[in-house]
DNA sequence: TTGGCGTCATAACATAGGTCAGCGTTTCCG
DNA sequence: CGGAAACGCTGACCTATGTTATGACGCCAA
């Protein structure tokens, strides 16, 4: 059974045994428990591992002085919080769990010892890096433009394609341990407007929610009310366009 | 003189007089100039070149099918657009000339040379990228948690470190080209309120514009006003809190 | 078993920012 | 040099989203 990150990576590029069998070993490393809601990295800190998602759901956030706080990023199993991370001095935004998660902690002798004798691995961790570039700039086209209920619809379409690239999908169901508040402030929303938005999509059948699971009923609607565009997820090795059904 | 590039790059770390050459080097390869407001890159398109502007100011911006537009990054001299784009098959974003642009376009080869035999370079490439990404992630919670006024003041304290770290300032003034459309696409904002918004802060004593030319006559306060918080600027190399008058 | 807390839900009301429309000024190009 | 387009500015009005408040439900810890 193949680990998330390995799905993951297989979605850049073909992977040799040996390059499967690095992967893992940085995953068996230093793994660590995280209680739901509590930080594992903050703000200020001088970073020192560089974390990889294995079980539970976790996000980057950022705070002002006032209390306002955004999420930037969501974290599912497979993705890496900060490659590199230790280049930087300090940290300049936290890191947290929503569920609790299993995380392992790579030190940056062990991340070097893979990039220097794998180049494929190194190639497809630049990949990673860059489609989370590539992600967090769409962040910052849905709270600059899009409406809230266009933002929400979003953000549902594309966890449902990051989970199903890592294997977590059940037909067009998934788990979703994410609050209203959470979800408010990934989109830049109030938890209020969050519940109003959410029982309007529920009311035109694009969302369905039960205990912490979401389905997502008709997806090619969805995709079109939220205009995603799943460029740039990067999910296709050859560049194709993905539709729906694939 | 030194290069805007070389300036941003000694952020991270000192380089040699070879690194510099290196540098040099690359910057002077393919050199192409881009009129204002063209784009030389498009959605969609097989990325072949890494950028690097040498002069004037672009921009990445995104599209929805409706025409909504948001910029989500501004490009002064110094700045890569995409460091490795090469590894994704499609554009997923546009880049644009906001001014006259020249711009050097450095092939994948050229890149992997320079990466091959100057390390220190290469680790500075990579720090490059992760501020770019910390960039990314700000302009995330400027636009989903700042009201207007704090925004546009964020975007322009923002601007003036970035310009100050190659030496594009002139005490608290620097040349300033944006269009109040251009500051509307950046911060998910309309013109109109942008114009308004502007006003307030020159009435406040925030902001001085004149001919393309911005003035921050009270920076300290610019800071306070827009919780401005220089750490994720990543500018100093021993990770101390900058200040307005450093 | 109870009581407290987190979450979801909903209603009434407030406001930041959007929309539309119009006018002057500057810039740029033919 | 002249005309058109881009840009900046402003006013009147509108609406998406925020604010405040309150209640119901489920879950866990004492």
């Amino acid at each position: 059974m193949a680990l998330p990150l390995t799905l993951r990576l297989e979605a850049f590029a073909k992977l040799s045994q040996d390059d499967r069998a690095a992967l893992d070993r940085i995953s068996r490393g230093s793994v660590r428990e995280v209680a739901p809601r509590r930080d594992l990295v903050r703000e200020g800190d001088t970073p020192r591992f560089v974390h990889l998602i294995l079980e539970g759901w976790g996000c980057r956030h950022k705070t002002l002085p006032d209390g306002r706080r955004q999420i930037v990023a969501i974290f599912i199993p497979g993705d890496f919080c900060d490659l590199n991370i230790y280049l930087l001095k300090r940290m300049d935004h936290n890191i947290g769990a929503i569920t609790t998660m299993r995380v392992a902690q790579i030190s940056r002798d062990e991340m070097d010892s893979v990039t220097e004798t794998r180049p494929r691995v190194t190639q497809a961790l630049w990949w990673h890096e860059l489609v989370s570039a590539a992600v967090q700039r769409e962040w910052t086209l849905n709270v600059g433009q899009r409406t809230a209920y266009e933002r929400i619809g979003h953000l549902l379409v594309e966890l449902y394609f990051r989970l199903r690239a890592v294997g977590l999908t059940e037909g067009h169901s998934f788990d979703f341990p994410l609050t209203q508040s959470d979800v408010g402030e990934a989109t830049g929303l109030t938890p209020v407007h969050v519940n109003r938005t959410m029982k309007e999509l529920r009311k035109d059948g694009l969302l369905e929610l039960e205990r912490r699971r979401a389905t997502l009923p008709d997806l090619d609607r969805l995709i079109d009310a939220s205009m995603f565009n799943a460029t740039y997820l990067h999910l296709d090795r050859e560049g194709r366009h993905l539709d729906a059904n694939d």
